[in-house]
DNA sequence: ACATACCTGACTAAAATGGTCAAGTTTAGA
DNA sequence: TCTAAACTTGACCATTTTAGTCAGGTATGT
């Protein structure tokens, strides 16, 4: 299972991106600044964020980026999906050749994995950038 | 997050261990065999298992390992914990040094990180090996 | 005594991670 | 029209982690 600073960043970024952009479009630069995450990096992940439409890119002076969705309708799960941030438990399934160390049979915890990645993405299938707007108002930086 | 071969090995080698060990202690050389697991890599997983008190070693002829618990009492987040797979989402709380990204104040997503985590969690520590021993009699290999 | 099996620690190739660097292209605004 | 801000793309890289291997042990049942 991967679960690394590239998701992490990216929902920051989202979440910054979404509190923001109301009337101008948002540079990566201002992110990159308030969220403390490289400049290049972000460029990377945002790459793959317009790739997937969940945002929109306005290029030029006074550009920057624009979520491409209302916020209740960008989950968890779109972002790492987005970002290639895999919840994968097991690799059995992909190829059918060495599936499950090599034997024919499923291997003996494999109906476990499945069930994890099944309880983690109902997680990430629950939870939208609007969730996370909301429970940081209390907070706000 | 963390969630690699190494505690799906412990899983795998433990559930064939709970299966086997009715009578003899089961060697490290049967499992390797029996689960496609390298036999020194069994070893140091195996090493920290013990070190955790969830199985015991005989040694000699015929020696082997043995659960040290009723598999009920042996649960995942047990295993996961014994072989330092972590299910860490964020790294914000161990050093106050640089948490959150250095700044003073909690990350924006830093909530979510802990309701995955535990939800994930709560998961890990739902499920034993006695479970898992269940969900496999009907796909016996 | 000797084969079997546990035990320990050092070592390592390959992959993933978390970026940096360089060289663009596009466009708003002066 | 010039220029600076901002997006775009792709190559590159140091470090860490992963998933082992290897080489030597030590203990013990037969």
């Amino acid at each position: 299972m991967k679960l690394t600073s590239k998701g992490r960043y990216a929902v920051m970024a989202l979440v910054d991106l979404a509190r923001f952009d109301n009337i101008n479009p948002v540079s990566l630069r201002d992110i990159s600044l308030r969220q403390g995450i490289s400049l290049d990096y972000l460029e990377q992940i945002f790459s793959k964020l317009k790739k997937n439409e969940i945002v929109k890119s306005i290029r030029g002076t006074q550009g920057g980026y624009v979520l491409n969705k209302n916020p209740n309708d960008i989950k968890l799960t779109n972002i790492f999906h987005a970002v290639d941030e895999k919840v994968k438990t097991v690799q059995c399934k992909k190829d059918s050749k060495k599936g499950c160390n090599g034997k024919a049979t499923k291997c003996i915890t494999h109906n476990l994995w499945d069930e994890l990645e099944i309880h983690i993405n109902t997680f990430f299938e629950n939870k939208s950038l609007k969730d996370l707007l909301n429970n940081n108002k209390e907070t706000r930086v």
